[in-house]
DNA sequence: CATTTCAGTGAACACGTGTTCGCTCAATTT
DNA sequence: AAATTGAGCGAACACGTGTTCACTGAAATG
């Protein structure tokens, strides 16, 4: 009852995941990505991929999921750093940056995936996207005390900027990542002065 | 030197494209294109198809090229009709979601598909974006009088923005297009008001 | 220790892919 | 009227694809 099974199991299941992450590139993307050369690169054979998952939308699902959720943590991290004070924006930019750079396969995924696929994979791409968005608005209304309706008008336009900045910075070299940040940082910035010009007309209009 | 050989040539050259375009749907993306699923479409043998385009890629390419310049000069009209008074930002969403409606194929290939295919394909359709908002920073800079950099930041923003909300119109349906419309011609009146107090902010600088 | 479970395998199936080659035969040119 | 051009075609090639099936042999169970 070790599980010297069971981990072995789990070892070629990661090896499989990581050789499919691997094989995205911006060449070659999740439609195009093959079984037999992703068990080839975990090191079994082809057959041997339907112990793990029952077919390579299940492997494409999977991936989905675990990039969101890679994401999602190392924002949220970061969020919890700026408390200590600094500029909120800034701070997420560079953060998020640096995921793209770090993690370019599970981006592409997330980011220039929506066509070309199963009806499933779309709604799970979108469901991930939809997770930042609301993220961000718990956030401007509780920190920011933003009114709901102008904090989803913000949060949507705010996801949508910097995650296709993001999808940019995938081809992008370091220094055109750079330009690429400060610009989105301006542009938030921009978004925040009108947000805060909309409220306070909204508020003398009482 | 009626031309008829010509003629019939540049008929099932169109065949082809039409066809291509017939095919890309949510499932299936540029990437799956498939040349024999094409040319039976387009009522000709495989084979044919050599004697039109040199190979796969270059149908691809032409396809950008076609879509984006029907998306443009669209674009350019409704810009004509807005002289005639009315609100701009209304008026080009309005013409944007219209054209996303009418014309899903072209669309799609624009916005979705900028991985998973050759480098050259991606350099094109980034290309033509780039003109999307290389017309508006003009526009922003002689109509509306913006500093260049301010109204690049701006256009940037804007098409981002817009680009992102087509894309999501592709899979939905007419109410949640409009709500998507409603919400973008919001988006773009906060980034107006943002740039406008960023230009009243720097100026008092002076 | 005997029995059962099951991750991993190799062979095979049925099919779709892009591309080449040599041919036909009507439109075009000489 | 004869010669040339070239769009369209059918056969074939070489290959990659996802998936099935009956199997082996070590780990887990009773």
């Amino acid at each position: 009852m070790a599980g010297v099974r069971a981990a072995q199991k789990e070892k070629t299941r990661r090896a499989l995941i990581q050789a499919a992450m691997n094989q995205l590139s911006a060449e070659h993307g999740y439609a195009s990505l093959s079984l037999r050369e992703v068990t080839r690169e975990a090191g079994i054979a082809p057959t041997s991929f339907y112990r793990h998952f029952q077919n390579m939308e299940e492997l494409g699902l999977t991936l989905v999921d675990e990039g969101g959720l890679t994401l999602r943590q190392l924002l949220r991290q970061s969020r919890q750093q700026i408390a200590k004070g600094g500029s909120i924006i800034r701070a997420s930019i560079t953060t998020f940056m640096e995921f793209v750079t770090n993690n370019t396969a599970i981006f592409r995924l997330l980011l220039q995936e929506k066509s070309g696929n199963s009806r499933e994979f779309r709604l799970a791409v979108t469901r991930e996207v939809e997770h930042f968005t609301a993220e961000l608005v718990d956030y401007l209304v509780d920190e920011q005390k933003f009114e709901r309706y102008l904090a989803e008008l913000q949060a949507d336009a705010i996801v949508r900027i910097v995650f296709s900045a993001g999808a940019d910075a995938l081809d992008a070299d370091a220094k055109e990542r750079h330009r690429l940040a400060e610009q989105t940082i301006a542009q938030l910035r921009i978004i925040a002065l009108g947000a805060e010009a909309t409220r306070t007309a909204a508020k003398t209009r009482e």
